[in-house]
DNA sequence: ATCAAATATTTCGATCTCGAAATTGTAGCA
DNA sequence: TGCTACAATTTCGAGATCGAAATATTTGAT
């Protein structure tokens, strides 16, 4: 069944492959194959849809960490706004390190900064006008991409995908943190 | 006994919560919901283990990248060698980034590099045995962290969902690169 | 009211990453 | 052989990220 593939470059492997062979070193180091599959899963797919957001988003001139701010303020933009600190925390990066992305985002008018009113210590981020619609047109076209991933599964293998990944996710704040 | 856990000004956001809210924002944007279920959550369970391993990786010196090589190494040590292009490609890092890399491993000694006998512009990267120790002990670690993760599936819901996620992985494949 | 501790942001120095040369070696072809 | 095109790695300069320290403000205790 495993196609004999021979060594040069020329052929390179695919996702499936790399998937089965990562799955196999883990259960050889000692791992669990039921958790393995899973894991290794995830990882994979997500790896690959990053791969490609990278390059939707370059046609925006945007890169992974300013579309996770994007992101995250566009869907909290009508209730409370968010603090630097916040969105560092959200998307996984130092304080220090969004104060510069905020600089750069700011100067291509997608966020604006403004004080707090309450407290003077806190600056609030806001989506502009512009910056809402880089992500409506990042949400279109990574729609698109993901749309592909998910057509080998009907609509009812998709809702219990679904289902069973949310169980995990509900599952995540029960964990001690490790 | 009770941890001092801090106290909370609104009660930080659930997993569950944030997951929740990003398909909402998604699917208010205009993507499909039975595809943002999915690829929201698999982002999100990505995130979180990423997460994890950091924490964990950090006991063992390891950063995530440096785990990616001993992994992807670990996974094919008796049949071929790797060049340090082939861990860049594999790792998502540029060439230049794994000489760097590959530099601070050697001088810890996890890799060694050697002369490719057949072709001098070649440089061929070996685990060392205390690479391969590091590689077990990590693979240890985070298997712990992942079978908590999976705890609330039963053996048979953690098949059926591989399975799915293993439909969507060979999909991959002939998803034409985007 | 005042002083000390805590919180939020920014600045700073070191490190890591990237893409573009530069370097070194291989392969094809007359 | 000699020459040109190609390939793999490393070097280099610019930009991004990190953790720690600096700055400014708020909160809490006395």
């Amino acid at each position: 069944m495993t196609k004999p593939r021979l060594a040069t470059k020329g052929s390179a492997p695919t996702a499936q492959d790399e998937y089965r062979a990562d799955v196999a070193a883990y259960v050889a180091a000692g791992g669990d194959e039921s958790v393995q599959r899973v894991i290794t899963a995830v990882h994979g797919l997500a790896r690959k849809l990053n791969q490609w957001y990278a390059r939707q988003l370059a046609d925006l001139d945007l890169s992974a960490g300013e579309w996770a701010v994007l992101s995250r303020l566009a869907r909290s933009n009508e209730d409370e706004a968010l603090t630097p600190s916040q969105l560092a925390e959200a998307t996984s990066v130092a304080a220090s390190s969004m104060t510069h992305r905020l600089d750069r985002m700011a100067q291509r008018d997608l966020i604006a900064r403004a004080a707090d009113p309450g407290n003077r210590t806190r600056v609030l981020i806001t989506l502009t006008d512009e910056g809402w619609a880089t992500f409506k047109a990042a949400v279109r076209e990574s729609d698109m991409v993901e749309s592909d991933v998910l057509g080998p599964l009907s609509r009812s293998q998709r809702d219990d995908l679904a289902s069973l990944l949310e169980v995990l996710i509900a599952g995540l704040d029960e964990t001690p943190s490790v």
